[in-house]
DNA sequence: TTACTATATAAGCAAATTATTATTTATTTA
DNA sequence: TAAATAAATAATAATTTGCTTATATAGTAA
């Protein structure tokens, strides 16, 4: 059986869905959990902006936030109620496989290759 | 295997869904084509707001219309390629039975008993 | 034709949204 | 400690949205 959302709160999910740019952070954070730093390599905007785009998605309780050392990584948040119908929309959208590679060949997060 | 839209066609969709009036109307018309008079008996707005949220709903190409007569008959788009995200989406929402009712209970489109 | 009903369209406005720049906070490292 | 990096927050401007009222269009029926 589906989980079932109070209509207003499927309303909210899908509005913040319904960015491009949230969307595509959803659709990679479903394959892998990113900093802001990561994420802004794949993005034509500043940080300030996916950083809002992340808090408007954790204020609804789409994402999970946890700081690991100097960065912040952002992960979708499995214990949600939002979920279930989160990963059925994410069926429907091309996978983010391209933003991945670009993500991890630019390897923000690793400033020489030891 | 499920349907997959563009990602920027499926975030206009999930815009149009992310509003409480529009979510509504997509979930009466899962189970029952409308015309605009009754939904307005279940929405607490305006005719021109009722019209205006259908032609954004149609022009995204999630509903059908149909003249019959005085009235405009409104019902989702199975034909369209989105027509699989929608009903998904919808899956997950609580059904819309009450509204029915109300409309069934007011009968706008019927003046006299004969 | 005239009157009436159903619906669409237009114009205007207030509220919400999203981006930008500037600044602050937290952490690491020299 | 000071400098550098990562990210959050604040303030603001531009755009979009969703409502309202007024009006136009289309069909029905007297």
């Amino acid at each position: 059986m589906k989980s079932i959302v109070e209509l207003e709160n499927a309303a909210t999910v899908l509005k913040l869905l319904g960015d491009k740019t949230r969307l595509t952070i959803i659709g990679i954070l479903k394959q892998r959990e990113c900093c802001v730093c990561e994420l802004l390599e794949v993005f034509d905007t500043s940080q300030p902006s996916i950083s809002q785009h992340l808090r408007k998605l954790k204020d609804a309780g789409m994402v999970r936030e946890e700081r690991r050392g100097q960065w912040i990584y952002y992960s979708l948040n499995q214990q949600s109620e939002l979920s279930g119908l989160i990963e059925d929309i994410l069926e429907h959208i091309p996978d983010q496989l391209e933003k991945i590679k670009m993500i991890e060949k630019s390897n923000p997060t690793l400033r020489c290759g030891c």
